[in-house]
DNA sequence: TGATGTTATATGAAAAAGAATATTTCGTCG
DNA sequence: CGACGAAATATTCTTTTTCATATAACATCA
């Protein structure tokens, strides 16, 4: 019954086109939804990248901490957390995960034996460079299609947001 | 030894401050990575409301579910974990988690047995107008300091990253 | 029709995250 | 100096999430 299975064929063609955008054009409802808008694009942005961190063996949280430590070594646990947004009580539990794996090393602060300073280890470095150099490659290619001008607006809005007005 | 205490006093200040903006200036290592500052905006958009959410005992995957089916109810598991940003085994079980409390309900699709398709119940609906009416207060609240001009490089640079050029 | 690949949802064991709180060190003030 | 509140990190217990895969319904095509 050809009729049945093409309208059958039909259905799941929309259904699948419907998958595809639904997310996209739910009415007029979450599209002007700042914070979903926001965490829709972070997604976007940051999953391809996430997904090729398998390759080199890091989780995401361990990504986070090695990109915040290449930039400035030496980090309380604390900075470290706000940093990579996550709570403290996480950020301790990943370290002890990344101290395991010899990626970073835990030092007590001599001017204030509270705080425990974290740094690369020479392996963690080791590891970290050529993710580093993939993150800025993905990046790259994030911006690519965009002009100048569209490059400024999105450094701008995120300015704005995360600044708010200076 | 006044001139030891009000060192450390002073090393302490140093340190607040340097903790406070350490996030933002780290040099110009983490300021120039899109997929960062995509996070770090969604994570400052996004924790105001998201503690406000202990006040209606909903989490934030409940609370995404939640908005989701107000725009467009009888989603399927498939279709409402994508719009949530998460995978379909979780929002299984967040699901499962919801459909204990009486928040919504499975209903098999007759067209296609395979799929499930989520409803808010009346209970679900009771509960998710109060919260999406302080969604749209918190909004509003986010955006208020912003020129119109600002607002629309905002939304324009979302639209950019979400939906690449048009 | 029925064999076969595919899609939608669910499940189960292991890992991770969350929430509250303990512990240690500081800064302050009497 | 010593008590006392605050800050930084760690720990514990519970809940959630992840990852891989099972199960069931569908589509396709010989």
């Amino acid at each position: 019954m050809p009729k049945r299975r093409s309208a059958a064929s039909a259905d799941r063609a929309k259904r699948a086109a419907a998958r595809a955008s639904r997310v996209k054009k739910s009415g007029s409802f979450a599209e002007t939804y700042l914070s979903y808008l926001l965490a829709r694009a972070s997604h976007i942005v940051a999953s391809g990248f996430h997904a090729k961190l398998k390759t080199w063996n890091l989780s995401v949280p361990e990504y986070r901490v090695v990109f915040c430590l290449a930039g400035a070594d030496g980090l309380g646990v604390g900075d470290l957390a706000a940093m990579a947004i996550m709570t403290q009580p996480r950020m301790t539990k990943v370290l002890d995960r990344m101290e395991r794996q010899g990626l970073v090393g835990r030092h007590s602060d001599d001017g204030d034996r509270r705080r425990v300073l974290i740094h690369l280890t020479a392996a963690g470095r080791k590891r970290a460079a050529p993710v580093l150099r993939a993150a800025r490659a993905h990046q790259a290619h994030l911006l690519a299609p965009f002009t100048a001008e569209e490059r400024a607006v999105i450094k701008r809005a995120l300015d704005l947001l995360i600044n708010g007005r200076a």
